[in-house]
DNA sequence: TCTAAACAAGACAAAAAAGTCAAGATTAAA
DNA sequence: TTTAATCTTGACTTTTTTGTCTTGTTTAGA
């Protein structure tokens, strides 16, 4: 259960974009340079992100990204399903069965299955109620968790 | 954010034990046939339990694995950190720094972070409440969650 | 029309994760 | 003491994920 750079990486461009909104569209150069990620992995990024709806881009000398819409009409939990699918879904058990077994007659599976349903549950419940908007907040940081030593440990 | 499949595979090994714990220890080809996971996957997974303390081995021609102490004493969030690591650590930020920029100039990084602690948090609760007993009561599967579906989607 | 600055897309290379193998060590019993 | 069943370990192969490259398209302006 790690988090993927597409996820860190995807997330932080897309954040950018939100933070720099004024009309303009910013450059992959631009967005490369400030947040320190190559230039060719951001246009990956930007390619995803753009592919899920959440970005929109214009070609030409002038050309650049833009967001789709409003931070706060793009939702985190969606941002993070297109970037990096999802903790457990569907196509998981047919993946990990193994052998010819069903669920019926491993019981392991599926008790490890309802865990891992509860989890996404509890993921779910958190990135569903997110938007850009609350993430640009500068009280985000230390709103209602205590996470100020992050700070701390990162400098 | 994805769950790797020595976080299944050995979850599922370790609730085979506790499932069938009577005193014997447990053999490798016994638990791959039942789990429907090679020979030599269940003898990798079940290495790193035992290097997690979460089992006990015993070699020799009546050899096997046990559990190391009860089910109500191995807590689930400990058997994951051990087969799959977190989600967020504190080594993640060094590793996705990206060029020199630290925290204090990339604010999306910082951002996402703050959102990353978030979600370890959310999945802790779930998982630092929960043991191997509790996995191993019938009624889980459908405890204060509606997870049923989830049968008829995987059989 | 030509050029420069930008995005687009698929192919390729590098790195990480997953899974397998082979040689060895230990134990109980014949 | 020999044998068979078992665990132990590190190395190896395969697969998946990540990141880069190359070629092409689009647009504005000189």
């Amino acid at each position: 259960m790690k988090l993927s750079s597409q996820e860190e990486y995807g997330l932080r461009c897309l954040l950018y974009l939100a933070r720099h909104e004024c009309g303009t569209s910013l450059t992959i150069p631009e967005i490369s340079q400030s947040e320190g990620i190559s230039h060719h992995n951001v246009g990956k990024m930007l390619r995803i992100l753009r592919q899920g709806g959440f970005v929109e881009s214009e070609r030409g000398q002038h050309g650049g990204y833009v967001l789709a819409r409003a931070p706060e009409h793009i939702v985190v939990a969606d941002v993070l399903n297109a970037l990096g699918g999802r903790l457990f879904d569907s196509s998981f058990c047919e993946q990990h069965s193994g052998a010819e077994e069903n669920c019926a007659h491993t019981l392991s599976a599926c008790s490890v299955r309802a865990l891992w349903s509860r989890l996404q549950d509890a993921v779910d419940a958190v990135l569903q109620e997110l938007t850009l908007r609350d993430l640009l907040r500068e009280g985000y940081l230390f709103k209602d968790k205590e996470v100020s030593h992050l700070l701390e440990i990162t400098h």
